[in-house]
DNA sequence: ATCGTAAATCGTCGATCTACGATAATGAGG
DNA sequence: CCTCATTATCGTAGATCGACGATTTACGAT
C-alpha cells in the first residue's frame, strides 16, 4: 500500500510511464498464442488447469513457458491447487498499458 | 452455429479479434525506443524529422528500423517531403489493441 | 557537377524468442 | 510402495530481434 503511495509520488506530473514496464507488457501480449491464454482466461474467470494446452494445441512445455512469461509481467497469478495450477487473468496489471494507449489518444498535452 | 453467428455479427472480420493483428500492435509497442518515438510524435504532433536521432539516442539506422517497423504496424505515417521524411502517429490503428485491453478488463460475457 | 544532409538499406554480430522432446518434481490415488 | 496426471525445467535448434557501421539513394544548395 505505501509502496504504492511512494511510487504515485514519484510520478505526480511530469514523470510520464515507465517505457521499460509498459514494453514489458506490450511485448508479453505480443504473441497469438499468449493472446489466446488470457481470453481463454477472460471467458472461464476463476481457474484453469492443463486445459490450456488441449485448447491452444501447443506442446504442454511450450505452454508452460508463456505462462511462465504472463506471470512475470503480473498479468497472469497461478495459484497452486493440489497438483494442478489455477491460473487467473490478472487484468490490473495491464493498467500502464492502458494508460499509454488512452494518453496517446487524446489530444496532445496542448 | 446460431452462437457463432452472433458473434460474427457483432464483428464482421469472423474472428472476434485477429490475435495475429493484436499481437503485431502490440510487438511494435513491445519496445522502450519504439514507445519514446510514439511519445514524441504525439507530443510534436504533425512532423518530425530527423530529430528523433538526435532525440533518442541511437544510430540513424537504428532508429529508422523502428520506424519501418512502427510504419509496417501502421501505427506511424511517413510523407515524404523533400529530402526528409514527415513522421506522424496514426493512433487509430492502435484500435484493436485498444479493444481487447477494453474486453478483458470487464467482466466476462454473461 | 559537386557537396552535404536525410533517409533507407545491407551485412553482421550477439542476444533473445519460440518451439519441441526429454526429464524432473510434486501430489493424488490405487 | 508404485503409477498416473499435472507442471516445471533442461537442452537444443532455428528464427527473429536489436544494434551498429558502411553503403546507397534522393534531394537541396552551392
Amino acid at each position: 500500500m505505501a509502496v504504492i503511495k511512494a511510487r504515485e509520488a514519484q510520478n505526480p506530473a511530469g514523470a510520464r510511464h515507465d517505457p521499460v514496464k509498459v514494453a514489458v507488457l506490450a511485448k508479453a501480449l505480443a504473441h497469438p498464442a499468449r493472446l489466446g491464454i488470457i481470453k481463454m482466461l477472460h471467458q472461464r474467470q476463476g481457474c484453469i488447469g492443463c486445459d490450456i494446452v488441449d485448447r491452444i494445441g501447443l506442446a504442454q512445455s511450450t505452454i508452460s513457458e508463456h505462462l511462465r512469461i504472463l506471470k512475470a509481467a503480473g498479468i497472469v497469478t497461478g495459484e497452486i491447487e493440489g497438483s494442478r495450477v489455477c491460473y487467473a487473468l490478472e487484468a490490473s496489471a495491464l493498467a500502464p498499458l492502458r494508460r499509454l494507449l488512452s494518453e496517446i489518444t487524446t489530444p496532445p498535452p496542448g
